[in-house]
DNA sequence: CAGTGGTCTAGACCACTGA
DNA sequence: CAGTGGTCTAGACCACTGA
C-alpha cells in the first residue's frame, strides 16, 4: 500500500529522498525486521545509480530519525526493537492561549526580592540566604485561572528580571529572549493544591491539579526553577509522536 | 568560557564537526542575535579552508536541531526566538521499573472480547458493536500498585492479542514488538480515579491521579486505546531538554 | 545580475570489523 | 584480506531572492 505522500517523494524528489523513502518503506513493510541487515551503501549506489555521497545522506539521516543503526566496518542494521516512549511538549501557556485565539491575562500576586532558603539556594546554585527573585502569577484564559505559576529566578542570570511589568510579557519571554542554548529538567505529577493555589485557582482544595516543575539551566549555571499548577479541570497536556 | 567538550570538539574532530562547534559557540555567546544573519556557506568555505559540501553538512545540522534558519536565496539565519517548548518522554513502565533494578509485577483483572460502544468504536476506526479486544491489568513495583491499564484494541490490527499471557509479557511488548512504524497521540491530566481504579490501586477514592491517555496508528488504522492510571502520590513523569 | 542555499558527482583516504 | 561506513574534495548545475 502507498500512500500519497509516498508516491510524491517517489515521483520528483531529489535523489537522497528517493533512497531515503525506499528504505522507510520497506521498514513500514517489515522487509527488514528489527536487528536485520540492510543494503549497504555500496548496494544501494549500484540500486539507484547514484553516488555513494547521496546514499550516505539518506542512511546518515535515517539514522538521526533512529530508524537504522550503523556500524563502521559492519553494516547498517534495521532499528532495534522500538523503543515505546514517546515525547510531550511543553510550551508556553500564553502562546497556547493566544494560538486558541484566546484572551490571555496574568495577574501579579508577588515580584519580589527574597533571602533563599538552603533548599531552594542548592537548587539555583547560589549561597544559601542571598538574595534571589519570587514571583507568583496567575495566567487566565478568557477570565478562566488556568495557571499558577511560582518562579524563582537567580539574580546573576536576569539582573533585570524585576523591572518587567509580568502583566504584559510572561516571564518565560522575559528571561529566554535573550539566552539562546540552555537546557530544561521537568517532572509532571497530579496532586492537590496548596491552599492558597486553590484560592488563587478559584477551586476546591481538594482537586486534583497537575503540577509542572521546571529547572532550566545554561551550560554553567540554573537559571530559574518553576511550580505550574493546572486545575485538573480545566487543563491537560497534550502531544504526539512519530517514529 | 570554553568548555572542556568545546575544546575537546575543536581539536581532533572532524571538519564539519569543527565549523559546526564554531557556529553553536558563536550562538550560545550571543555573537549572532536571533535573526541575525550568519555567515554564508562560501564565507566559512573560506574562513576554515574546507570543501563547501563540509560546511553544508554542518549548517544542514544545525538547521536539523533548530538552531538556525535557511532560505534558499537569502542566508542562514540564526534562529527566532527559541520556542519555549519542552519534551518528555513517556515510556513503557515495565522497561521503567526494571531499568530502577525494581521487581515488575502485573496483575490480570480482565481479557476478554467486548461489543464496542459506539464512541470507542469511532475511535478505534471499526463499526459500532462490533468485537474489540479489552484488557484491565494492574502493575505493580516490588509489590505496589503503581499503574492501572484499561486498555482496547483493534482485533484487525493484532489478531492474537488475548492469546498472551500478560503477566509475563505487557501489552505494549505484545502490540509493538512487530509494527516498526506508529505514531501516537497523547493526554495528561490530573483527576480523581474512578471507584474501581482505586480500590485496584489501593488508594483513597479522592487522591489525585496522573492520567495518561494515549492512541496509537498506525499510517491506516487505529491499533490502540489505552488509560493508563497511576496515583499522584506514588508516580510523576520526568523529562529534559536541550534544544 | 551577483549571491544564496540545495543537491549531486566521482573520486579519494581512512578506521574499523570479521573471516 | 575484502567489505563496511566516516569523511572530505573540487568541481558542477540548479532554483531562488533581491538589487
Amino acid at each position: 500500500m502507498v500512500s500519497p505522500e509516498t508516491a510524491a517523494v517517489a515521483a520528483s524528489a531529489p535523489p537522497f529522498a528517493r533512497v531515503k523513502q525506499f528504505l522507510k518503506d520497506g521498514l513500514a513493510e517489515g522487509r527488514w525486521a528489527p536487528g536485520a541487515l540492510m543494503p549497504s551503501e555500496a548496494e544501494l549506489v549500484a540500486m539507484f545509480g547514484v553516488s555513494r555521497m547521496t546514499v550516505n545522506r539518506a542512511l546518515r539521516e535515517l539514522q538521526a530519525e533512529g530508524l537504522v543503526v550503523r556500524t563502521q566496518g559492519v553494516g547498517t542494521f534495521a532499528a532495534p526493537l522500538h523503543k515505546v516512549s514517546s515525547t510531550l511538549t511543553i510550551r508556553d501557556l500564553h502562546e497556547e492561549v493566544q494560538e486558541r485565539g484566546h484572551r490571555h491575562e496574568a495577574v501579579v500576586h508577588l515580584q519580589r526580592r527574597e533571602a533563599a532558603p538552603p533548599a531552594l539556594a542548592a537548587q539555583l546554585g547560589v549561597a544559601a540566604g542571598s538574595e534571589v527573585f519570587h514571583t507568583l502569577i496567575v495566567h487566565f484564559e478568557n477570565g478562566v485561572p488556568l495557571q499558577c505559576e511560582d518562579r524563582y529566578v537567580n539574580p546573576a542570570c536576569a539582573p533585570g528580571y524585576l523591572g518587567h511589568d509580568f502583566t504584559r510579557t510572561t516571564p518565560t519571554q522575559v528571561l529566554f529572549e535573550s539566552t539562546a542554548l540552555w537546557r530544561a529538567q521537568y517532572s509532571i505529577e497530579a496532586a492537590r493544591p496548596t491552599a492558597q493555589e486553590a484560592r488563587l485557582l478559584q477551586i476546591a482544595p481538594d482537586e486534583p491539579c497537575l503540577v509542572v516543575v521546571r529547572r532550566t539551566f545554561t551550560r554553567d549555571a540554573a537559571i530559574t526553577i518553576a511550580r505550574l499548577v493546572h486545575p485538573g479541570s480545566r487543563y491537560q497536556l497534550e502531544g504526539q509522536f512519530t517514529p
